[in-house]
DNA sequence: ACCAACTATTGACAAATTGCAGTTAGATTG
DNA sequence: CAATCTAACTGCAATTTGTCAATAGTTGGT
């Protein structure tokens, strides 16, 4: 559900800086579960939407453990999280009038 | 947002056997536009929904016009359509969950 | 000291999905 | 008789996704 992956990874960069690990950690608050989402995908995301403008990263070389890549959202980020929320807002639309159809049919 | 597309033609078949040109059309009842959805993607799900036995189809040679492939949904593909339904509702909690926190972040 | 487990990120490749354009062909209308 | 509408299908490139493996620092236990 990747339609729901980078609006979720956004919000949370919206609430405070952090790296991939520890987000990929909070996306069981979105319904991810690690057993349906490889990390990998996270990453990947995050890199592409730094090289779209929206985050950006450095390496945090502080804290203990390997080293992170620590994102941060950019105003560019925030106006296309806005944008997303009504893109789920339309869709949400759509599968409410999908699913009162069935629902009616199976009166 | 083939997401919707599936269950969406199921659903029109569980109202009434119909061919591709038809459901086509009735899709932008649920917010399908022809500009952003190309009709050889429905009739390729149709296919695809037929070999996995959720519906069948036969030709009508009655019809004028060119030749129609007019589906039927089977009993598989109403049990699939619940369970879509059941996918569905959770995505929706998934995305109320995101807009939900999202708003209470903009407060 | 050593090994397992956990933290953290990345790369590569196969598989699936999507968009787009084109082909065939009957019927209708001006 | 040319254009338009109906109807279905095919092929291919481009993009997206899933999966798996590689690398590497740290911590806890024996």
């Amino acid at each position: 559900m990747r339609l729901i992956l980078r609006p979720s990874l956004l919000l949370l960069l919206e609430e405070k800086e952090s790296h991939g690990y520890e987000l990929y950690d909070q996306l069981s608050a979105f319904g991810f579960e690690p057993q349906r989402l490889d990390s990998s995908v996270v990453y990947r995301d995050l890199r592409e939407m730094e090289e779209l403008g929206l985050i950006d990263s450095s390496w945090d070389d502080d804290s203990k453990g390997p080293r992170r890549r620590v994102y941060r959202i950019l105003d560019d980020g925030r106006t296309r999280l806005t944008e997303w929320m009504d893109v789920l807002d339309s869709i949400q639309g759509r599968m409410n009038r999908l699913i009162d159809r069935y629902k009616t049919n199976q009166v």
